[in-house]
DNA sequence: GTCGTTGCTGGTAGCGCTGTCAACGATCCT
DNA sequence: AGGATCGTTGACAGCGCTACCAGCAACGAC
């Protein structure tokens, strides 16, 4: 065919608008809102650019229309796997849309996010998925003033800087100490890692739960900033057990450190749950079906990540949300680690007295 | 300051060469080959555009000069934690380079994968990161066709397209086998779960081994084209029991199934490594501190990742590597899972006569 | 019959940057 | 001294697309 095309033999829309019979710009139409069109000229179009085998090109388009169909996500690892279901979820909801996605790693530092926001916000993204509530006062600014849809995801939390979706990292722990409450524990450990804002919010849940039935004691806490790992639930038990014998269950701020506190329970001999009651956090695939099953609170992560895509290219299409915060919420989910013999029989005084050291006002209940 | 800008307020190349006192073009220049400007150009065109804050616009730059700085990457899937770190290490080694990661998931179909390389190509990226050897005859011819470096990650094989990164997957499975046979092994299972071409390769590597020895079984195979997890290690090591319960070891194409199989031991009483040994693949993290210890065959993901990308950018800016196919190798971890307890003393006929049942050509050792 | 109004289409004029090529002076070599 | 070479700079002309606005026909209201 004689059609002339550049030299890098691409089809661009002028060829496409010549095979049809229309100019560029009722082809360009074509692609951007196909009900403009009439019904004759839409179908013209349609199959030319078929025929041509015709790709637009992003950057022309971004360039002339001042816009860009790029989502930015800025997430703080690449490692943890609870981010991979988030990424899933982010991946899968915009598979299908013009939107592509443009990933970037915090590595938990605000000050990182604030350098990326800054990238980010001078390519005018179509809209921006940031992780958590906590960013550096510059972060904020520059997000509310960005003229794109934004949403924060992970938590939720006050003054959202536009969208939300997530679910209360305290409340969640503060519901995994009642579980452990009501299946007759008193002195429970906590071991967290990474002490990241949300690990953060999961120990202060841990410690109302604590102090509203005066069981709190800060000796019970063991903390880490260096990243999780199954291996550093073993230490950090093997620490937390070394200063606290008497502990009778542990809530790991996440499944790695439970799984590592598994293994060291086993390496020492430890019954779980008879001697120490274990429960996790995120409810990750291996929790079900480890010996003893593991407890754990289940967080919807995949949907975390798909709902926020979903929501923001909604807002970006116009239709924003009617509520603009969603509270994807959590579920304890009740395994043989933490599941005393007795049967669960309503509330009842605990067989033993927990051997409170509890020097913080306590409401006792 | 009068300068004239866009409505949008946004500084252009033409401002920062106005502050400057120079012409657009070289200040253009300035920002893509600093070396070719004169000292004092140069430092004046760096002030002017630290004053203005000059951020280029990458649309622009894209379309005039027909190509972007996006490298594409393709892998197989989001959710799998090798494929995580994998990313790891192409992000970091990408942070501080000029390109941007446009990542895209084909969720183990290559017909999705050819879709998606058409999508990318169209784009003109700067170079393209792949997984595996195994595409289809149209993405091969597309990959050939396309005018920017292509590195394929993940094993090694013949005819690398451009550049290729990674190890034999079959040697690893081999390697493997090899160490279960030194600890006396005789009768070794072969799990493996969704049965990529990778995992396929392993079980290949298993097969050749096992036929080597005179000791192949079909019997002893059990796969699944499932996506893979702890619980199916479980699942898939019940099948292999029910059906042959006179193995003395399982070889797991990965350890998550690894993991399974040593939870399905705990619950059925079985003692690892004395009575059934596991060796998984990939050497996760766990691996080193469940109890016992999980022996495994260590990869090098993260250096895949890091690797590649180093060398994709490399090649882009005109340095390609000497040699286009790196091997990475792998190592087999001996951990307390598959060690026998008498100490290994060179070679050594097994203590039992292997119940052999092989039908295939054999060299015996 | 005139004047909107609506629905569709096209022309013009860039978006901000870089490829290409030419020009220039300075330096080097024969 | 003349010419060749090098390093540095700038003018010009788009890259492929879309915003903006104008035009046109068809229709209905008054």
């Amino acid at each position: 065919m004689g059609r002339k095309r550049t030299k890098s033999g691409k089809i661009r829309l002028a060829e496409v608008a010549e095979l049809a019979g229309v100019s560029p710009i009722t082809a360009s139409r074509f692609f951007r809102n196909p009900e403009a069109l009439s019904v004759a000229k839409r179908t013209r179009v349609e199959s030319a650019a078929r025929e041509l085998g015709y790709v637009p090109n992003l950057a022309a388009r971004a360039l002339a229309s001042q816009r860009t169909e790029v989502i930015g996500v800025l997430i703080p690892s690449l490692t943890n796997n609870v981010f991979s279901d988030v990424l899933r979820g982010i991946y899968d909801a915009s598979e299908n849309s013009r939107y592509s996605i443009q990933l970037s790693n915090t590595r938990y530092s605000i000050l990182q996010e604030e350098k990326l926001l800054r990238l980010f916000l001078a390519q005018k993204p179509a809209g921006l998925i940031v992780t958590g509530i906590d960013q550096t006062t510059e972060s904020r600014a520059m997000l509310e003033a960005a003229d794109c849809p934004i949403v924060q995801i992970m938590e939720i939390g006050p003054n959202p800087v536009d969208m939300m979706i997530g679910f209360s990292h305290f409340d969640a722990a503060r519901a995994a100490i009642a579980h452990l409450f009501a299946q007759g524990h008193r002195r429970i450990g906590f071991i967290g890692a990474r002490m990241d804002p949300r690990v953060q919010r999961r120990l202060d849940g841990y410690v109302a739960a604590m102090k509203d039935a005066g069981l709190f004691d800060q000796r019970l806490i063991v903390t880490t900033a260096t990243p999780t790992s199954v291996t550093l639930g073993g230490a950090l038990f093997a620490d937390l057990l070394a200063r606290e014998p008497g502990i009778d269950s542990v809530f790991c701020a996440n499944d790695d450190l439970a799984l590592g506190v598994l293994f060291e329970c086993r390496r020492r001999d430890i019954a779980v749950p008879e001697q120490i009651a274990i429960v996790g956090f995120n409810d990750l695939e291996f929790m079900a079906s480890s010996v003893p099953t593991l407890t754990s609170v289940r967080t919807n992560r995949y949907e975390m990540g798909s709902a926020a895509a979903a929501m923001l290219i909604e807002a970006i299409e116009g239709k924003r949300p009617e509520e603009p915060v969603l509270d994807l919420g959590f579920t304890v989910i009740e395994r043989q680690s933490s599941q005393t013999q007795r049967p669960a029989a309503g509330p009842r005084t605990p067989e033993w007295a927990p051997a409170v050291q509890n020097d913080s006002v306590t409401n006792d209940p």
